[in-house]
DNA sequence: TGTCGTACTACGACTGTCGGAGTAAATATA
DNA sequence: TATATTTACTCCGACAGTCGTAGTACGACA
């Protein structure tokens, strides 16, 4: 069965995160089981590449994040919010889906032109 | 205007030089050329990224190359032609796209939700 | 004479992703 | 009670596709 390959998913995870940070804040576990249980465990994303990318927007002014000090044990969780910078960002990607899907979809042969 | 990132296309540069060749061998000025023409410009391979997708693709069997010698002024041109894996793989990456296709759409949010 | 188009090659840098390992507490299972 | 699993991360280094820059060289056109 077909396998989505990270170069090919590479880019998305940025709206991935967005679009769910668009509803409510959220983190690290939370977002990555809403990403399996939505995509019907189609796409699973690493944690590596979940926690660097919440690095990589917080950087860029896409998210922010606040820390709950209060869970029990004494253990920590850091939240993220979307900023209106992502919203922006996310907005953007998604014009970039559209042109990008219209481009991509010139290059597939329907079967008949395979045989 | 929305323009389409390295991120996002990378991965389908294969798929678009292996339906180009699905049709006829060719090399890589004219493929960039229809990649240019078939997307209406908005879609522009770069030279670097072109050729080496070529090497790649050659040294996983999916094309194979061969030069014509006889240009004028005994310049050379290096073709290349899909070879049955190469078919095979686009095929793959064809199906792989379908997929990845479903799983982005999920979180594309339509404007409302964006207020 | 100089620029543009054709047709490449070489090299190094960048960046998102990923594999592997480690930490540590809470909860479920045996 | 002992062990495994889930939760919730962090750190490090490696990989691979893309890209920027540069260089080569011939022909056609102005």
């Amino acid at each position: 069965m077909a396998e989505i390959s990270s170069d090919v998913i590479r880019g998305y995870n940025d709206i991935f995160i967005l679009y769910l940070l668009l509803k409510n804040p959220s983190y690290g576990y939370e977002i990555s089981k809403q990403i399996r249980t939505l995509t019907e465990e189609k796409y699973i994303i690493k944690e590596t590449t979940l926690y660097s990318a919440f690095t990589r927007m917080e950087k860029n002014g896409f998210i922010e994040s606040f820390v709950d000090e209060d869970l029990a044990g004494g253990k920590k969780r850091t939240y993220y919010r979307i900023t209106q910078a992502g919203v922006e960002h996310y907005k953007a990607k998604r014009e970039e889906w559209v042109l990008t899907k219209e481009v991509i979809e010139k290059f597939i042969a329907d079967e008949g032109s395979l045989l």
